[in-house]
DNA sequence: AAAACAGGCAACCGCTGATAA
DNA sequence: ATTATCAGCGGTTGCCTGTTT
């Protein structure tokens, strides 16, 4: 899977538009963020086709619209997942699987992409390496609802009532304060790393 | 000091569902 | 009912950077 390790790239077939080289791959630079940004302000958001046409930009509409979601929005977090976000991923994640959308609209200015880059390179690896030595940890936490908000077994109950983004940030201390061993907060997650950066102070332009 | 390795993350790709024609 | 187009989603890739050897 991982390149980086097989070195194995596989073939891409550039699309007629790449070949004449008029679309844009790659990191955006300053100046396509700032018309990006400058024609969302005026003509609102959607109609990505006719944003990626009409702004003069040489990008996809996908393109388009991934660096708004994911970068310009005014109300995209940046900085470090907090404990409770962590928390609430795994909650979330438990319930939802790997519906990062989903997941992503009750963690206020995250986006689906930064929450599942988080999830496979913090949790996934972490629950790799204590399944493998500590298989049943994992079900022993997501099977024991007593002292969890959402467990892998709570398919039924779905989102009225108990967890919603209104009350997205309740029941964390009740997970934390369990004597059981829980992989998610013993074994995943150093808490100290993760509050490291909070009052990281990025600029979004 | 330099090379190799590994992690983090932005961006791309392909698929799917919704909607309009 | 069918087809075309658009928007959104999840999986994957590849680059950049920090760490280790």
């Amino acid at each position: 899977m991982d390149t980086k390790k097989t070195g194995i790239k596989k073939e891409r077939i550039p699309s007629q538009k790449e070949e004449e080289g008029t679309v844009r791959k790659g990191p955006w630079t300053m100046e396509e963020d700032l018309i990006l940004f400058n024609y969302i302000l005026n003509h609102g958001e959607g109609l990505w086709n006719s944003v990626a046409k009409a702004s003069g930009l040489k990008r996809t509409e996908k393109s388009c619209r991934l660096r708004w979601l994911n970068y310009l929005r005014p109300d995209v977090r940046r900085g470090n997942i907090t404990a409770e976000e962590h928390l609430l991923i795994i909650q979330l994640h438990a319930k939802l699987g790997n519906r990062w959308s989903k997941i992503a609209k009750y963690l206020p200015g995250r986006t689906d992409n930064e929450i599942k880059n988080f999830w496979r390179t913090k949790i996934q690896r972490h629950v790799k390496m204590s399944s493998s030595k500590n298989t049943n940890n994992i079900r022993h936490c997501l099977g024991n609802s007593q002292s969890s908000v959402i467990t892998a077994t709570d398919q039924g109950s779905s989102s009225k009532g108990l967890i919603s983004p209104a009350t997205t940030t309740t029941s964390f201390h009740v997970m934390e304060q369990s004597n059981d061993s829980y992989w998610n907060v013993e074994d995943i997650w150093p808490l100290q790393l993760l509050n490291d950066d909070l009052n990281d102070d990025h600029q979004v332009i």
